[in-house]
DNA sequence: TTGTATGCGTTATCAA
DNA sequence: TTGATAACGCATACAA
């Protein structure tokens, strides 16, 4: 059923000429009689533009592919929400290409968008190979910008977390705790920001002689985490504190300490990284950076939807260098599995029942200006 | 930097027509010698040919609308992973509108989506409305199809959750445990599946005279459950069971009932609805009904391409009316945080600890093929 | 095997 | 104020 009309049949049924139809559409000159006629048809039929023809037409650009790694990840959904929110008031859309964590499935999907005309791109990045910059080449030959999100980039106009900082903050106050055998679990150097920074941060934190860090390896998946730490229980070394890369990690970690019987904080204590909400439903509840991912979501747009702009201004000149650091916002919420090591069993009790005490609940926030950098010296321990 | 090449200078580049070009890229007849000049020029050129135009001259749809109510949910993001991989099999392509739970946006994106030239709608409806018909109708008249996810409808395809029966079996589990006193934290009937059928499936297992089941009304949000939840602590009401309608819901519950130093399931049992696998990391970990998100989405998927095959075939006449009802597979687990009334507290302690008791471990699956329906009384109690 | 001409549904230019 | 006509970038029927 139901033909679908083109701006022709509006045209013959309104008995006027197509440029005539386009020119009510776009708000041009029409008398008030043709006016009504078109109206009367257009509501009849239930005509609307075909957006193919015109985007072929206008190279109007109102779509931003938007690349993430995974989709079932707290981090990714509010970082989408934030984009999304923030695209929405001024109109535009997303086409969201999930990758799976595989970079083959990442190379296809930035090819892919490259060939349509979307007004950018905005990468949620977790490592960038030599592979990607033949894409990244092609993208920019193809005048579609790209935006990273989560990683840094030399000539890549990028948004990123302040994720040394995040972990330097920790690091110190788990040191305040008085912590003195610490194991770290992580990912891959290749991430840089999750990888690297953070891990640089942590050491920066605890780089004096009387602390062992020991750091692992393991995926961002929580099974994953969950079973290295069965192995780190098994192997009965006698860490206090299992600082965890990601939240993730730290969730799959509980379970791991959970099922063992090891209580937290008062046999072990325990970090995240990240801030997802439901680690705050957990008794006690996970220890953690909250990074704004929200936020850093809607900063995107705005900063995607400026480069647009200054695009339009001096034509044919692209400026991809980043010009001003964009900085994050940053809040701390030290909750209560990571507890002082000279806490009475009284109160570690208390702890362990979900109260939280005062002096683990500190919550502050500052403003990252300027990322920092460590150069990174053989594994501790 | 970079032009963007078309067709007519690669053409040109090249020494050819472009429709030589054409025949190039879409595989028909060229000579060896020319198939090499081209196969150079585009090379250099990286030119790659304009989707834009490609879909305004070919029809060929190849991006399937999803419209969903929120996008930081597990369960829409599961389902979101199945469609996304269904689809990706079939190189095809989601464009993702979320409504942020507002029926305005809602209306807003179906209306939108009407107008681009789509392969086909998925709609994780909640709730459908009179105002949502006139858009329904709009795009069956521009002729794209469009598959409901969660919701049933007379005559638009759909594919459902056995709530009813998910509902019926976890309270027929509930009253083997020997629970009278029940509290039921759901949400409004409007929302047919998640609303109305659990809330029957529900009603039919405590149909007895010496069962009390009270209803509660909140949202979907964890915030709104959890503040329910304290009102109906402070009620001092002796429930010994609080049924929620979603997972989500009985996190909150979940919350307050820890802050009160109410332990679950020793001093009252709590149940969810839908599987969050996040759920099984609390201790006790969550008992609830497991949904097949994920397969869903794929179902989805595949039921959008046989509509779009079908039509192709018969084209013109559109069938939309529900041939063979979708069936989903239902996965219960019963895990342990609701707990049988007669356990000694010995028992129970080891529950609350996080053990788990073989008996509160079955898991079953089942087959549903026709939706059960119940009519609705007034509320118990 | 190749090139010419035409159309897809719009918008924009320019003359009437 | 309106209407013919030419793009936009590509695909294809048909002629060469």
């Amino acid at each position: 059923m139901g033909k679908t009309y083109n701006i022709n049949d509006i045209a013959l049924m309104a008995g006027v000429a197509k440029s005539t139809v386009s020119r009510y559409l776009n708000g041009g000159y029409v008398s008030e009689k043709t006016r009504l006629q078109i109206e009367n048809i257009i509501r009849t039929t239930g005509f609307s533009p075909n957006q193919t023809a015109q985007n072929l037409k206008s190279k109007q650009r109102k779509v931003v592919g938007v690349v993430i790694p995974r989709i079932d990840s707290y981090a990714v959904s509010r970082t989408l929400m934030g984009l999304d929110d923030a695209l929405n008031a001024v109109n535009m859309q997303m086409l969201v290409i999930n990758c799976s964590q595989s970079i083959d499935r990442e190379i296809e999907a930035l090819d892919n968008l490259s060939k349509q005309k979307l007004a950018g791109i905005v990468w949620l990045a977790s490592a960038i190979s030599k592979r990607h910059h033949k894409i990244i080449n092609q993208l920019e030959s193809a005048n579609i910008p790209i935006l990273l999100l989560g990683q840094t980039h030399p000539t890549l106009p990028y948004i990123a977390y302040p994720d040394f900082d995040g972990a330097f903050s920790l690091g110190q106050y788990c040191k305040s705790l008085g912590h003195k055998e610490i194991a770290y679990l992580g990912v891959e150097e290749k991430d840089l920001a999750v990888g690297l920074n953070r891990w640089l941060g942590f050491k920066k934190s605890f780089d004096e002689a009387d602390i062992s860090l020991t750091r692992y390896f393991c995926s961002f998946s929580l099974q994953d985490a969950y079973e290295l730490t069965k192995k780190i229980i098994n192997a009965q070394s006698n860490y206090t504190l299992l600082l965890c890369a990601t939240d993730n990690i730290a969730l799959g970690a509980y379970k791991a300490l959970s099922e063992a019987k090891i209580r937290i904080p008062n046999d072990i204590s325990l970090t995240g990284f990240g801030g997802y909400d439901f680690t705050q439903m957990l008794h006690p509840s996970l220890t953690t950076i909250e990074l704004p991912f929200y936020e850093a979501g809607q900063i995107a747009a705005f900063k995607l939807r400026y480069i647009l702009l200054s695009q339009d201004k001096t034509i044919g000149q692209t400026t991809n260098k980043q010009e001003n650091d964009p900085y994050l916002q940053l809040k701390k919420t030290f909750t209560n599995s990571a507890a002082a090591l000279y806490l009475s069993s009284a109160e570690k009790e208390n702890i362990s029942h979900g109260c939280q005490l005062d002096s683990h609940q500190l919550c502050t926030t500052f403003t990252l200006k300027k990322r920092q950098s460590v150069d990174i010296s053989d594994k501790k321990k």
